[in-house]
DNA sequence: TTAAACCTACTGAGTAATCGGTCTGTTTAA
DNA sequence: TTAAACAGACCGATTACTCAGTAGGTTTAA
């Protein structure tokens, strides 16, 4: 995948001059922001709210971020660097790429926040003209793509069974994984979200995985 | 479950004289209100356009639904009577239960509107104090306990493995059919949600039966 | 070297628009 | 005749965003 630097939505024009204090300002409001995405979803949350937590002004935030928009695409490039660091470098097999998903679960459950917030903000992005409504559909289909891809690798190479519908099994990935994300928000503390992804993610390695030649 | 007329949500002390217009006013008020939630939200969408969908003035709305929270939970109680309704009569054994969440998912195809609006209002109640929270909670739990319930009856019967954890199970069914749904609102036309779930739940059933006994 | 020129990083005080909800009625139907 | 079913006008709160200006640092030319 490596979405990396070329899709970031950046201003155009904008040339600055990156001074240290405001690169750290503007990290604290990212921040700030995504603490208030994560309690009231993007269009509800009020951007002076933001300010007001990263301890300036309304008009100082919007210095940095001209728009709310540009706040909230600011946070998904953010996400965007961050993830394809953390994923590009698996370069396993679909066996070791499966599993990897575990830890990525368990990653998640010390992150509740961003959680939350990526996952309102992904169904607040299918109403009409959402401004993250493109990223995540670039997202979903990236993902999808990059799943899809490692099983085929697997298939290529005689350890998936040749009739497994790839995509189709990558769809259902993404789908759990959100979901379990879900209801694991729901009930952060009980819901035990990496025990049931290892379940769903042993059982589909058990099915997918081709029997062994036999040796005459 | 029959989560039934029980639960119903409704003003206290209001007295409704029930006038067939007046019912079929607020008919058609929740259907304006499903429809602009699906486009746009719960938060963000507007009763005044509400009102105006329906045909008549803000105030005339709120004569038939207070606040605007109201209508929302006017909403969710038509969903849970319709939902119940559909339900409640399969009281068919595990097998046939599972295999009827593939129909459950055909004919949401039909009614991309609604299952839109739940999804966002799904996402949405995960915010701080939203209306929808409490209901939204307790559905996800009687859902899982239901299907649990089923998967437990059919281990009694020896026909799951006895060692299958019913209610993780459970909760993976419904993540799966959560989070399928909103892949396939982010493309309806192309995405096969109904063959997706097939896929899912088909694999599901071979996973959880119980090997035949071994008549010697 | 020093001052003009220019930049970043803000602030206080607005503004127009939108929203949920109220008040005060009038019409309509049983 | 009486309550239901509305409508018009309005209100207070909230929102994203603007305007005009200030403090302080950095670059540049005489």
């Amino acid at each position: 995948m490596t979405v990396g630097p070329g899709t970031e939505t950046q201003g155009e024009g904008i040339r600055r001059r990156n001074s240290a204090k405001g690169a750290s300002r503007r990290e604290a409001i990212l921040a700030a922001a995504m603490h208030r995405f994560s309690k009231e979803g993007y269009q509800s949350a009020a951007i002076a709210d933001v300010a007001k937590d990263a301890g300036l002004s309304l008009p100082g935030l919007l210095h940095h971020f001209p728009t709310k928009v540009d706040l909230l695409l600011a946070i998904l490039d953010k996400r965007d660097l961050e993830s394809s660091a953390a994923i590009d470098k698996d370069q396993a097999n679909w066996h070791a790429f499966l599993l990897g998903l575990i830890q990525v679960a368990k990653y998640n459950t010390g992150i509740p926040e961003v959680v939350r917030a990526f996952a309102i903000l992904n169904a607040e992005s299918l109403t009409q003209n959402h401004p993250a409504k493109v990223w995540f559909g670039n997202r979903a289909q990236q993902l999808q793509a990059n799943i899809a891809a490692k099983l085929e690798d697997g298939v290529l190479r005689g350890e998936v069974k040749r009739d497994v519908d790839c995509p189709a099994i990558a769809a259902e990935v993404i789908a759990m994984m959100d979901g379990l994300q879900m209801l694991w928000l729901r009930d952060p503390t009980s819901f035990d979200m990496v025990g049931a992804i290892a379940g769903y993610i042993e059982r589909l390695i058990q099915d997918l995985q081709a029997s062994p030649p036999i040796r005459a």
